[in-house]
DNA sequence: CTGAAAGCGCTAACAC
DNA sequence: GTGTTAGCGCTTTCAG
């Protein structure tokens, strides 16, 4: 019951492996009785070609890999599912691994992947990545790499973000044009860029509308939990009475104050209206529905495959590849913690 | 800037190929100064062995493959992370696909699995998975499979389980015990079997207290979704005012019926408990948070992969195995939705 | 202690 | 139209 191979079909058809492996690959030099011989009887044995010997002979594998900060978390899996999807679509299969958000782990998968040969690279820095050697190695080493979410714009190839700053802008935007007068935001610890581009839009989005920024507003949180959440609403309920709209940088922030102030005897959102950051699946269950930003996972995976396909191919055929940053956009889901206008 | 190979570093030593490969995999019968000048040139060079070759070679690939049904779902998300990391630390690297929980997926991808003459495949059954042979040609192939999960008993080989049927036991106990004397229950359709043991849980449980069961009592939802639960909550309310105690058979359908109750005007435990069964993200967010019990994802995965390659070494050694189902234990986790006792 | 040689299974240039 | 040959890079047996 041992798995067929070229050197089989051909001795049993009195033909040599050459004949036969053109036949199968429908080479126009080969007779037509010859291809039908051949592919019957391929067909009968259920013969599939031997992927290491292809791999070998051919030097790609139809492997890529995916390293992803946090594979608990539902953004990062439905990157995970648009990229292994999109990937099966065009014959490639898809191996996560996770970094932890640490970048000695990074570092170390990196290794892992080039060492199994995968044909192309997909991977989002974790948070402690500051430097950039590791990158550079799978650059050098001429595989394809593409950064999606996370990116550092110290790294030149291809890239798949969202617009933070924008999508910032327009979370603060609907509440003030659906009557909030004063806007507090709940942002994270400082270093990750996505925290400081949301704070970004957050403040053009006040400018825009020519309210005067107010740092007392601005609440700093260290773990993006929704306990600090919590925290902070009773921080506003106890200091900030006048706050009557807020924006979290992440929906589990928002969650955590929209369940605390509700506690705390408010109504949301006529008293004070909050909107997250992801769309993740909470929004949903809460009372009332979060409003939020969509960040599109699935797509961003989607086009991080292809972007990586298209230089796998550029690669093979020796094009040269000018690097690209796509950007995949958000959108404002304005559902009952936010006021309509 | 291309890849060494054996062959490079043969030559500018004036070696030998298969010296080198000796010398490198410290084969007793090569003198320590060879030794010494191969792995200098060899880390030098930065040498790795490709892996396309070693594979063709020893006929293994040191990866897996994975089939889920969902991976945007907190509990496979966790087994995809379980099996990750295990597989890693023994040098194996993980090939994910997402079946959609679709019989004919699932076939699709064993196939391309098989193709890739993968060393392994870890498989959960999609829920309308009813015919086998596709297993069943994983097996003839001489490749191990593991079914974790969703399992057919029909099926002859290892496989990770829990106790759907103790879990339920376990948590409507809890229920009773806390001092609920109608205890309902919210099931999902009638076929996978998780939804068959945990009700039949849910009976034993009541007949252990010689609690008659009531047919009245048990709701059947489609979806299993937050949505369901709410209007289960609602048929309870109109018409089942004395129902003090509800087993929900996911978390999801719990948070629908907690919400909506409350919005009833009921209060939580104290009117009528909840428990769920997942032991979700959500439990820990809902107000108040839902006592759950706790499905072990990740050591669920962890050990599917030690299973798997366990099979894979007694393979290799041509040892015979005897297959096992190993059931990861289950833990009720009360929190703030039930009583105390 | 070292090396020659065979072979894993497939592909493609080239010859016949 | 078909076959021969070389080779992808590595491992391992066997000879020296």
């Amino acid at each position: 019951m041992s798995k067929p191979t070229l050197s089989k079909i051909a001795a049993t058809l009195g033909l040599s492996v050459a004949t036969v492996s053109k036949a199968l690959k429908d080479y126009p030099d080969i007779s037509f009785a010859t291809k039908k011989k051949v592919k019957e009887l391929a067909e009968k044995l259920n013969y599939t070609p031997n992927s290491y010997a292809q791999s070998l002979r051919n030097q790609e594998s139809k492997i890529i890999g995916l390293i992803i900060p946090e594979i608990v978390h539902h953004f990062f899996a439905n990157i995970i599912l648009g990229v292994v999807k999109a990937a099966e679509k065009e014959g490639y299969l898809v191996i996560t691994l996770q970094s932890d958000e640490k970048y000695e782990v990074e570092k170390k998968q990196i290794e892992l992947l080039l060492n199994k040969n995968v044909d192309g690279i997909l991977i989002s820095l974790a948070d402690n990545t500051v430097d950039h050697k590791h990158v550079k190695h799978i650059k050098d080493s001429g595989v394809p790499v593409v950064l999606y979410d996370k990116i550092s714009k110290l790294i030149n190839c291809h890239k798949i973000v969202i617009d933070d700053e924008k999508a910032a802008f327009d979370a603060t935007k609907h509440l003030i044009e659906s009557g909030c007068k004063k806007v507090a935001h709940i942002r994270g610890p400082l270093k990750p860029q996505t925290t400081i581009d949301r704070f970004k839009g957050y403040k053009r989005a006040l400018k825009h509308f020519n309210i005067e920024f107010d740092n007392n507003l601005v609440f700093e949180t260290k773990n993006l939990s929704f306990k600090d959440g919590k925290e902070i609403a009773d921080d506003i309920y106890r200091n900030h009475k006048d706050i009557d709209g807020v924006f979290a940088m992440t929906d589990l922030l928002a969650t955590g104050a929209l369940v605390r102030l509700q506690e705390l005897g408010l109504s949301i959102p006529e008293d004070i209206s909050i909107i997250g950051f992801s769309n993740w699946f909470l929004t949903k269950i809460t009372t009332p529905r979060l409003s939020t930003v969509n960040q599109p996972g699935y797509e961003m995976g989607e086009a991080a495959f292809k972007m990586l396909l298209e230089e796998i191919d550029d690669h093979k055929n020796n094009r040269n590849v000018i690097y690209e940053t796509v950007e995949i956009p958000t959108k404002v889901i304005i559902r009952d913690s936010t006021l309509k206008h």
